[in-house]
DNA sequence: AAATAAATATCGTGA
DNA sequence: TCACGATGTTTATTT
């Protein structure tokens, strides 16, 4: 049985051996967050194969199959597997190796873990969940709010989106009754999205008789996807987000405010 | 100054109070990687907004300014911060607060730590590069060593994506002499990477004159793909990378072999 | 610095 | 399960 320091929710392995560490992994893996500080050489095989030679590095496997193996630097882990992976512990001549494995795509990344630093596991209570605002479907119900933001007469007709067609962001009529097919982007724009928008107008040209607009809506458009949309004879149209939302939500309140107007 | 035990590589906070914490925190951030156990509230503002309510979660702070706040499952962190930012670790009110902060994009994501269960910083030596192979230059590399992976007769024309007319994967002539432009891809293909390829095949039309082709080269071509490839004249082909790798690789040992073969 | 495309992309959603 | 599109995408490369 390893010797551990402990907290209510943090167990520490005190003897950082292969064997103790091995009993401990076999232990813990799978059932709490572990986190394993150490020197250690990483091979993957699967989709792509890489090696990384010996240093140390922070590794953490998730209750639910996720790997991670962080060097020193960098957002992305030098080694991973999402959620879903088996982890395995075991020596093999006296060095503990761990490997995580997973099917769909058949993937393994094996860990040989030479000098152990640290090696803890912690059991994380949490129900909380992210509430994140400013994704696209945000700005979506910004453009319903407050549809002019496209351009002046512009209206939202339904949910265009479900028809089967194709997925379009955003379909309306512009101010002269004519279709208009908008493609809305959070972030700048490239000639990639300038494509999307071209498939989404074609489909709808092919679909329905009459003149089929096409507006790119971003905060910022590239020269070249400028030109391409030029080319092509689409548009586009710059919208700062923040300001955006800001003019939505003073409608939703001027509602309220009318409502509150119409009660007293 | 924080009590702490220590080891080679590892300073392990042994006081788990806010006061300690901080002094630790102060002391060691952007110096050291740092391991954050903790209950905390998460704050973000920048291109979006989030609020994480309380609960328990993994914080790493990396000596490269790159942030992770990791909770119990899933492979992304629920908040994070690219390399590039700054700490800063204080008390408000009794309770411990850390910020991290960048500018370009300008973006902050504030925790507050309500209750540590693990604070800890480590030394990490690590001088290894991560050796990658399989990614799509590996995969170019195949294609000029066994070209009639695209089609009997096909070849190669040099390093035409240099040449500034587009950022094209490959461009060769088939057996009669017509221009193709091969569009590479490691994983399975969809209707945005018939799109890439339509606009290189069109620059390439438009560039010079004659028949020019487009082949989409990937493991695998969705149904809509394969739709959206025939009405704009375009073509693919279902490659098996693994087995396109070892043909490859036998011709450079073949070519090995016969270079021996010279020598003796 | 700006733009373009890849990534062992991952992740959610809808059919 | 498959396919498509967003991601606070990030990262590398090239102009």
């Amino acid at each position: 049985m390893p010797r551990l320091f402990r907290t209510v929710r943090v167990r520490v392995l005190r003897d950082l051996d292969a064997e103790a560490a091995e009993d401990f992994l076999v232990a813990e893996l799978g059932r709490r967050l572990v986190e394993v500080v150490a020197r250690c050489r990483v091979r993957y095989e699967g989709r792509a194969e890489s090696t990384l030679a010996e240093g140390d590095r922070v590794i953490l496997f998730k209750p639910d199959g996720t790997l991670l193996v962080h060097s020193a630097r960098g957002l992305k882990p030098v080694n991973w597997q999402p959620s879903g992976a088996v982890f395995h512990a075991r020596r093999e001549n006296g060095v503990l190796v761990v490997t995580s494995s997973r099917s769909a795509p058949k993937e393994t990344v094996r860990m040989e873990l030479v000098e152990l630093h640290a090696v803890m596991s912690v059991e994380l209570e949490d129900g909380a969940a992210l509430a994140l605002s400013g994704s696209e479907a945000d700005l979506h119900a910004v453009l319903h709010a407050r549809p002019d933001l496209v351009e002046p007469g512009f209206s939202v007709d339904g949910a265009e989106r479900d028809t089967g067609r194709g997925p379009m962001d955003i379909v309306g009529t512009d101010e002269r009754g004519r279709r208009v097919v908008v493609e809305v982007k959070r972030r700048a724009a490239s000639v990639a999205d300038v494509e999307q928008l071209r498939r989404y107008v074609e489909r709808e040209r092919a679909a329905r008789a009459g003149v089929v607009r096409g507006v790119l809506l971003a905060p910022q458009v590239s020269g070249k996807a400028r030109r391409y949309l030029d080319e092509l004879g689409l548009e586009c149209r710059e919208v700062d987000w923040a300001r955006a939302r800001e003019a939505a939500t003073t409608v939703r309140a001027a509602g309220q405010k009318s409502l509150a107007g119409w009660e007293a």
